[in-house]
DNA sequence: CTGAAAGCGCTAACAT
DNA sequence: ATGTTAGCGCTTTCAG
């Protein structure tokens, strides 16, 4: 492997003006570039970038902390981070954290260790266990929940779940199940709260049975919908469900047991994953501007990171509801 | 920032001392360790790792080249490449080449420069414009396709798709269309050699009017099943879509002209994504072992990179073929 | 415009 | 067991 002395060797002329003509052309002359661009297709060298980067004193680099990469929401963000860094020349880390906090912890200790810049945190932040924010640890949540006490960019969860039960209600529903994520999870908590505020000022009265607390995942659908339908006469006519996964194979459930969506129970899911207009019915969802989440807190990352004091540290991004076949009024 | 040689001075001890308390505490005297640890928390010590890589010419890092990470199968199998180079102690740099040739040119150049080991590429290889493999770049690819001309992991495409046809000529069909990928797209290449081998053993001709050419996304799907029903009376009884994304959003298609599925018309999909088993009817697919497929290619990678000559350079993992609801015979 | 030389933080001989 | 020192490949003053 050829190094930055070899090539000064081979054209005679010196490291340092290697350096310059690879990193500023234009500040060496002409007949020495040339002499260089020699030298180097010569050799094939290659500038070791860890080398670099370690004189600069910067890697050029942030991690993700993801719960889990085969989700399709984390998935559509970490596209949307990747793109912009990508364009300011950063690379990115991917550091699936399996939801285990030591991983967790390992991966922020990337950029404590200069091994990245920055962060930008996927998992929603928890009020206990959270270990963010770190002194010395840029980063930024993506996605997350309210009161995140770092830089986020991330939609009303509280607002949207309100209007999904709105609308239900509008719709003559009285008795609304909840398909939860998990119990602890932040956006599990806001998205309850959204629930409870639509139902009260409808004068619902909360009924902690309807609330069924699944994990996010598609199983947990599954089994909620066998829940509900046990509750026979007192099964709800509309299910609020806290992600499309769930809402999809609860549909499926409902759909195993001979009832008819939205005609025996109406269905709501939350993300609008791609497949969501896809499946049949097709799902009334909340539809969370994935890409742009990811695009917009890689842009608040990269500010940070120049030191530059952005003029907001918490961006609520909107969100769309579309209504689409799995709901519809009461009969 | 605290350096190595802070500690040193800090503890009284030489940075010879402290460099070995980190990576071989049992050569160190316990006294000496206590003091160095003493230090360390003192003075919240953080190894230089962008320094420590330098100097061992390792970055322990890989990348992984991906066409697009917000596809579940890829998801998939990036978790599972994910998982078994982070217990070796590796990190993963995250390629999303958007398909562009130019960004997977940068990508590998990273390797190239030192930035990372070695690489595991889910694009699967193309015969011409394809840059791997490359002196000096050890890579492995995952998920691809036959002939892949570096060492390789991935299923038998060419298999599952004649297994597909086949059973869907056992049921009866013999006016069977194609929802294919991109026509160069090499996993279009071997699904359709499939295809053909099936109906040729079947005796049945093949015709070019039942070729959909699609691009794996959704939509495509939805537009094919148009095409297809357009043909009204020459309509396919059977549909073999190459994903699962083209056959889920297909069967939407046939069902917005009222078309019933299996009933009028079979569809078979590709991939067995999570939500395959979920959607309505409940798709017969091909379940590529996509976290499997990921594993296996990282400890490929892990060998080559520790120099050792595995015993096997193309590894064919076995697929499932799931028969769900989506299929059934002709009427 | 170009060259000489110092030094980033760490590790690995080698010497003690 | 511990200290000393050279040097990884690069950039960056500082002189010339």
């Amino acid at each position: 492997m050829s190094t930055i002395r070899d090539v000064a060797k081979e054209s005679g002329l010196s490291t340092g003006t290697i350096s310059k003509a690879l990193s500023d052309p234009k500040s060496v002359s002409p007949k020495s570039l040339s002499k260089v661009q020699a030298a180097i297709t010569k050799l094939n060298y290659k500038p070791n970038m860890l080398s670099q980067k370690f004189r600069n004193k910067q890697s050029k680099t942030i991690v993700i902390l993801v719960p889990d990469i085969a989700n399709l929401f984390f998935a559509q963000v970490i596209s949307g981070i990747e793109h912009v860094v990508h364009k300011h020349g950063f690379s990115v880390l991917l550091g699936d954290t399996n939801g285990e906090k030591q991983r967790e912890q390992e991966y922020i200790k990337m950029v404590e260790t200069r091994l990245a810049d920055g962060l930008v945190n996927l998992c929603p932040h928890m009020d206990q266990g959270s270990i963010l924010p770190l002194e010395n640890v840029v980063a930024v949540s993506a996605g997350g929940c309210e009161n995140t006490p770092y830089p986020s960019v991330r939609i009303d969860n509280v607002g949207a779940s309100e209007k999904v039960v709105d609308y239900l209600i509008s719709l003559g529903h009285r008795r609304i199940g909840v398909i939860s994520g998990l119990e602890d999870n932040p956006h599990s908590i806001d998205r309850l709260k959204g629930y409870r505020n639509s139902i009260e000022k409808a004068g619902i009265k909360f009924e902690p049975e309807l609330i069924y607390g699944g994990d996010f995942n598609f199983w947990s659908g599954l089994s909620a919908s066998e829940y509900f339908y046990r509750l026979k006469d007192k099964m709800p006519t509309a299910l609020f469900c806290m992600n499309d996964d769930m809402a999809i194979s609860a549909m499926k459930g409902m759909l195993n047991n001979g009832l008819k969506i939205p005609e025996d129970i109406s269905i709501t899911g939350f993300d609008d994953l791609q497949v969501s207009r896809y499946v049949n019915p097709a799902l009334t969802t909340i539809s969370q501007p994935a890409q742009k989440i990811g695009e917009k807190s890689a842009e608040l990352l990269l500010q940070l990171l120049e030191g530059k004091n952005p003029n907001q540290t918490e961006y609520v991004l909107p969100y769309d509801f579309i209504i689409r076949e799995s709901t519809s009024a009461i009969k």
